[in-house]
DNA sequence: ATAAACCATGACATTAATGTTAGGGTCAAT
DNA sequence: ATTGACCCTAACATTAATGTCATGGTTTAT
């Protein structure tokens, strides 16, 4: 499954504990992955890289495998929440981002005085 | 100390130990701050509001209390360092945000076929 | 001298997903 | 039956700044 999903072991082992996945188990304890876990495995990726928590994917995700994102009323809320968060983080960043420039250009700024050395 | 930075108890003793402050010792062990470390205070508080670690800021904290930050040549690749996170942060998040947003907008799409129920 | 209010140190908790390691079974091939 | 390549569980490590708690000393006012 690792090897054919792309990810890690650790990983798959952690969404089964976070009741992402559950898979059989064989006589010997060996877990037994069915071939529909590999999409599975894919969507939990694809909610991850939306920057939502297992939790939250947790909350949706058995419905989600059943029906369209449509039918799934919890998911709206979350995504909702998570835009807010991104804009918050974006807000912040961007305000970052303009300070350390305008850091930047004044120390060049002073710097040009003496460029001539 | 706390009290005239708004800077928490907590948050002033893990500048010491990470070297950013070293206040003097009174006999009975208590810390004294001279009336200098407000500002320095602050200062540490505005770069950490650039993004900066404790361990950047003590890199060049030193400098730029005594100098201009343009005559503290170590601030400047950290600066920049830093700016391409933040850039690549924001790309990641804007990644996030659109994503997000399309999704949002096809499920707004979706349940609009059955919205006369 | 005792209580309230402050200071000190040290250590553990937080977050979230993943890496890493230790100790131990299992299976397949030789 | 032994070796190598797997699998298992459990637990600790990572990040960075800050919160919180436990335990104990100090000061000040009563």
């Amino acid at each position: 499954m690792a090897t054919s999903t792309g990810v890690s072991i650790r990983s798959l082992r952690y969404y089964e504990q976070q009741g992402l996945i559950a898979p059989q188990r064989a006589v010997n304890g060996y877990r037994d992955y069915h071939q529909l876990s590999i999409e599975q495995v894919n969507t939990i990726q694809f909610y991850l890289s939306l920057g939502l928590t297992t939790e939250q994917i947790s909350s949706f995700l058995h419905c989600v495998l059943k029906n369209k994102e449509a039918f799934c009323k919890e998911i709206m809320p979350i995504y909702q929440q998570k835009l807010a968060e991104i804009n918050q983080q974006l807000h912040l960043l961007t305000q970052m981002k303009s300070n350390l420039e305008e850091r930047i250009h004044s120390i060049v700024m002073e710097n040009s005085h003496s460029e001539a050395n």
